[in-house]
DNA sequence: CATCTCACCGTAAGCGGTTACAGCAACCTA
DNA sequence: TAGGTTGCTGTAACCGCTTACGGTGAGATG
């Protein structure tokens, strides 16, 4: 490997002069500078990223928080690839890199504590990262909220955490929450329940209140039994609606806080000898790959997910250069509309 | 943050002392030892990895080449994440990140070639890289030769590429497409087409010759026309479909190389006014999410997915501790059996 | 008692860059 | 012509850690 001494030697200049070639073009001599450039070229000179970060005491690499929640072995992110496409590609326009860490609970090592238990700060530290992007792994809001307080440039994907270095991106849950319903509403629904997220999800309690918003906007009546919740699971789906099957007047539309619980819903919903959508519509959130496979293809909320990751990208480069901090990011949703969702058979009848 | 040099200050040692107590910890006495590591602990102290890199001459990261092929702006990987989640555990067993690389074609760069042509050897030597990881990303097979070429140590997930420090880890293509066509077979089918994967892949290949192999096995006639071929994509598996029902005595039973593919298929059939598996089994390969949602469950052949990559892992770790190359690491695969196949009708109506 | 071994530790020279500072022409201004 | 700019480049300190080498004293050996 070539290194910048050699290219000073071979072009009579001092080691300095090359240096600034490559970060300060302007202030050397265009002849000594091309070349400089042509015996880096001919030389195949690469700069040591070690030394740089060395002596600048910065990398050009952002970590990855992402571990699959051990309290939940088989959840997987419903769109973590559309998330990293995004992110990658962003975060490359500015030359910075994905760092995914190694953090394997080696907690009898120098630097793991209560305050990092998994030791992305650590890390952090110790390569000079940029920041953390978080992102979402099932249920670890409260180490987020540890990696938030600790001082190191945060970005979440919908998980709001807030503290002084950092924000959190997600989309605008209550008004995609709303637009579903809405959509029910016009079809001509007037019983219509939800299936929520978990409290204290963030998302969830968004979801939920444009769900509240829509149905009292319609002039339609609230009832508690139409509002039971669920956890985003497939499985939690299919129990929610069996509950919902049970209510004395049960509803005519179902809007599901997740695509995965819509799905779970369906099966419910065909296991009791119900068609879908003839006699139940049903709308999903989030817009995942098997919302179009399902049969009938599944009427969700989408998300614009690649958009998550290029904002967290945006929102970790506006820390890093130091720029104010500005609320959490919200990004617009958009209902797609499919199969899943036809008028209610009362309404039929009438024609 | 506190530097070594701070540490040895306060404890009275010299800073080689303090580096053996990390590096070489049996070669210091035991008092000495402890006390350097309490201090450390009350400092905070986190070993700066880009000094440790630039001394050293090695980092402890693994770059991870996943750009989408520009050719394929729609592609995603089938089973990213499940890939990713054996990668990363294994990889930090021994102590090792994994590197998302940005390289956004920016060939002015220094260092950008033919040869290179995203700038990922390049990446890879700035920082020391201990070696490639390359991922499927649609068809860029060529471009993963030359890495496999460079001498960089390259490890690629089913993508056949060999090379003095390369290998790649695949399924046992050829048994589990075997396994799927004998179950057919074993069914009762005697009318056994298949969709294939684009010419020149090298899983597609394997799984062609598992085809031919069990038909033969099992006393089968081949038949030209029996064998369509697609492109792994949903689409081409539909369009698959089509053609196999247009030939004369058109098969009761298809053995897609891909779930996506049987999915296509799938729909291709019903569009045809078949029902599956009544009129028509289905095989697919993978096992992925969609396999299990699709209306009937997708019988298929279902991949390690995770032990890609931790196979992958293994594979890197061999290559840089400069164990010899061995040849490609072969993975079992395993047939799952859902609803999606049943016995021919002519057979049924022998009954 | 001289010598050898060995465990332990310090000295110092790197690793490959960045950058503050100073030097030195050449060119302007008064 | 003295003094001040301006443009360009070199010197050298520094970033924090690793490691070859040499030195020291205690105990073993003859």
């Amino acid at each position: 490997m070539a290194t910048g001494r050699e290219i000073a030697e071979l072009c009579g200049v001092s080691i300095a002069t090359v240096s600034r070639v490559f970060n300060q073009p302007e202030t050397v001599n265009r002849l000594t500078r091309e070349r400089v450039l042509r015996v880096a070229r001919e030389l195949d000179y690469r700069p040591n990223e070690s030394a740089r970060a060395l002596s600048t005491k910065q990398s050009t690499m952002i970590g990855l928080v992402w571990d699959t929640d051990h309290r939940r072995p088989g959840w997987r992110h419903p769109y973590l690839q559309d998330l990293l496409i995004g992110l990658k590609s962003a975060l490359s326009a500015h030359g910075y890199h994905l760092l995914m860490l190694a953090t394997s609970g080696d907690s009898r090592e120098v630097g793991a504590s209560l305050a990092d238990p998994v030791g992305y700060v650590n890390m952090t530290r110790r390569h000079h990262l940029g920041g953390l992007v978080l992102i979402d792994s099932g249920s670890d809001a409260e180490a987020f909220e540890a990696f938030a307080q600790s001082g190191v440039p945060c970005v979440a994907v919908d998980v709001a955490v807030e503290g002084p270095k950092a924000t959190y991106v997600t989309s605008d849950n209550t008004a995609g929450a709303a637009s579903a319903v809405r959509h029910l509403a016009e079809l001509g629904h007037s019983r219509i329940a939800t299936i929520t997220g978990p409290p204290g999800n963030q998302p969830a309690e968004a979801r939920i209140s444009g769900y509240y918003k829509a149905i009292r906007e319609c002039g339609l009546p609230l009832r508690d039994d139409y509002v039971v919740s669920g956890d985003f699971y497939r499985a939690s789906g299919t129990a929610a609606m069996r509950r919902l099957l049970a209510v004395d007047e049960p509803p005519t539309a179902v809007f599901a806080a997740s695509d995965e619980m819509a799905v779970g819903a369906l099966l419910a919903a065909r296991g009791a000898g119900l068609r879908v959508p003839e006699d139940l519509a049903l709308v999903g959130f989030d817009d995942i790959e098997i919302a179009s496979v399902v049969e009938p293809a599944l009427t969700t909320v989408a998300q614009d997910k690649p958009g998550f990751g290029v904002a967290a990208a945006k929102a970790i480069m506006a820390m890093i250069t130091g720029a104010d901090r500005e609320g959490p990011v919200i990004l617009p949703t958009q209902l797609v509309v499919r199969d899943s969702c036809s008028p209610p058979r009362e309404r039929l009848s009438v024609f």
